[in-house]
DNA sequence: ACAATGTGCAACTCTGTAGTTGCACATTCC
DNA sequence: GGAATGTGCAACTACAGAGTTGCACATTGT
């Protein structure tokens, strides 16, 4: 549906426990907070908030199976957001190329 | 010289008054701490910072001009973090996508 | 029925950081 | 020289968020 906001990724990003969550999900496919939280040093609790960070900026969907819910990443978003960057950048370049060519041109009646 | 790490662009970029900058200073190709706070609601000393933590990040260079000191983008800095990240998201797929294999192939080799 | 395991919610602490104000120093212009 | 403008540094406030503890509720297994 709507692609999360780039804004909610790159937050999402900027925090190394959260890569560390997105790094052992993609290594094991699927688990739960406190299967997460056994296999880093924190909480389950802030395992679980890191999770919703993470669902919010749609790099992590869970799923309830039985009494635990099984977390697993979302590679696409992530590229999605890799693309938005590049296409930023792109954005960023041609005004910055713009803005050289204009103070390269030499100026009206100046020249001979 | 040495590329910024792809952290320090992430927390760099996951702050909206950053980004703002940014967006300034590429349409502006050039400009002060002093001339883009005015284009602001914040005062010169946390544009200050926030150059100072794009600087690290690579985002952006500045170079004193007299009494002034002039700040520009960098463009290739995030289109490097924009790479990278793609790359990150590649490996993911192939981890996923691996576990996925292993789990529809039919068990052999179950040894007793 | 009961113990074990897992989740959900709330209240709390604490550190990082975005933002401020205030002042000293440097450079340009009159 | 003196006013104006710009930078640099330091101390301070304030708030978001990373992490904790504690407890209630749900699910599984014996």
């Amino acid at each position: 549906m709507n692609q999360p906001d780039l804004d909610a990724v790159l937050v999402a990003l900027a925090e190394p426990t959260r890569r560390t969550l997105l790094d052992l999900l993609t290594e094991r496919g699927e688990a739960s907070a406190s299967a997460l939280a056994q296999a880093m040093p924190v909480t389950r609790q802030a395992v679980v908030k890191h999770l919703g960070v993470l669902d919010d900026a749609g790099l992590v969907t869970g799923r309830r199976m039985g009494r635990e819910v099984l977390y697993q990443a979302r590679p696409e978003r992530l590229e999605d957001a890799a693309r938005r960057m590049s296409a930023l950048a792109a954005v960023w370049e041609t005004r910055l190329s713009a803005i050289k060519r204009l103070a390269e041109t030499p100026e009206e009646g100046t020249q001979p």
